[in-house]
DNA sequence: CGGGTCATCGTCCGAAAGGACGAACCACGG
DNA sequence: CCGTGGTTCGTCCTTTCGGACGATGACCCG
């Protein structure tokens, strides 16, 4: 019998993930969460063996999945994770895996799929859809245009607009540290302004 | 009896609202669509009292969910729509409104909010979630934030990582000029920055 | 014809961004 | 054990951007 924790911000994909999950023989749910820090609690307070967790939580919280997913991993006997998102932007994937997801799914995955990805998951095994794996498969042939996923934190917050010196409040670094990062960035992606680094990397996929 | 036709292209929240809206008496689903074409046909055939339609089909097929709202509200004797979408961007929701939907509800709304949506749409009245109703009237509030054509096209130049002085020779005027449109466009996005001004084009749909 | 919007071009000036150096610490792998 | 890459910080300097004023002519609409 497979244990399983549901962490989604999104009741009715809650509700159609026990729906098609409970209908397996071999599955029980046993919880749910609805956000990111009761996702935590419930992994440590229920004992599951896999928890199917959302990646992006509505401004409830500031807590992200991939926060939840590190927390989750950290604990004592942790259970595997399984990243369930709508999204396949690099900058997502990469964060969850860095934070210890066993696999990445997206929410348009049919449900067969779904199933398979969390027997795999509860087997230890690593469960990642199809578009996903090209797509890190792409990310290890070409490791030179690749972003660290601090430097892809820094994109993002240039993406939404943000100054050097709010970004750097936000990540607790210096300025001069954000405008290195940014140096770095625009070298990789052959860009000279911070809109056409944030440009390129829309192109190419890396940002959303 | 409310019959109910459901068109998403997740299999995920197909179940969800299957499960969530099937266990209320008086509400009976007649069917689901995977796709926009097929939300179109099926509303046709099975002649429901109210369509739930996303409005983001994945790359499946490129007519959206809009397409398929209009459509289905050029029949004869149409069932009323109800978009259930997971973003609230201003373009999103002017298209479903301008193509006759009754109302427009989030994804991540309680599913009790949902039930009563269902139940005012097939009453032929306008639901709106509290957060679209909002927005919609700090719209008409807020005289039109609507860009000329050229601010648009220095906009886009912008957002391709352009600087002014490129931009400036791309649409042969004067730097100044281009500073001054921007200035414009900053004032009418509320933004402070290129970057921002982005952004927030980005999130209301103005720019893709 | 007056009033509104749009597009075009100015100047002045402070703030932000970017380039060009350097340097320290740490983790990780060959 | 040493090199490589990532993250952090620094200084000096130039360029670019954005704000705050402005001005002109073209156009449409009531």
């Amino acid at each position: 019998m497979i244990h399983l924790l549901i962490a989604d911000d999104h009741p009715i994909v809650r509700t159609g993930l026990v729906a098609l999950l409970g209908s397996e023989d071999d599955f029980e749910i046993v919880g749910e969460a609805s956000d990111a820090d009761a996702a935590v609690e419930a992994a440590e307070r229920l004992n599951p063996d896999v928890v199917l967790m959302d990646l992006q939580f509505g401004a409830a919280g500031n807590a992200t999945g991939a926060h939840a997913t590190r927390r989750i991993r950290s604990l004592e006997a942790p259970p595997y994770v399984l990243v369930l998102t709508n999204y396949d932007s690099d900058a997502d994937i990469l964060a969850a895996v860095e934070a210890g997801a066993s696999g990445y799914l997206l929410k348009d995955a049919p449900p067969h799929e779904l199933v398979a990805a969390v027997r795999a998951a509860a087997a230890g095994e690593s469960a990642l859809a199809p578009v996903i794996a090209s797509r890190l498969l792409d990310r290890m042939r070409a490791p030179h245009a690749s972003l660290s996923s601090r430097e892809l934190e820094v994109l993002e917050l240039v993406a939404a607009g943000r100054s050097n010196a709010e970004i750097a409040a936000t990540l607790f670094v210096g300025e001069t540290t954000v405008k290195s990062h940014l140096a770095h960035i625009f070298s990789k992606l052959d860009a000279t302004s911070r809109t056409a680094a944030v440009s390129t990397a829309r192109r190419r996929g890396i940002l959303r």
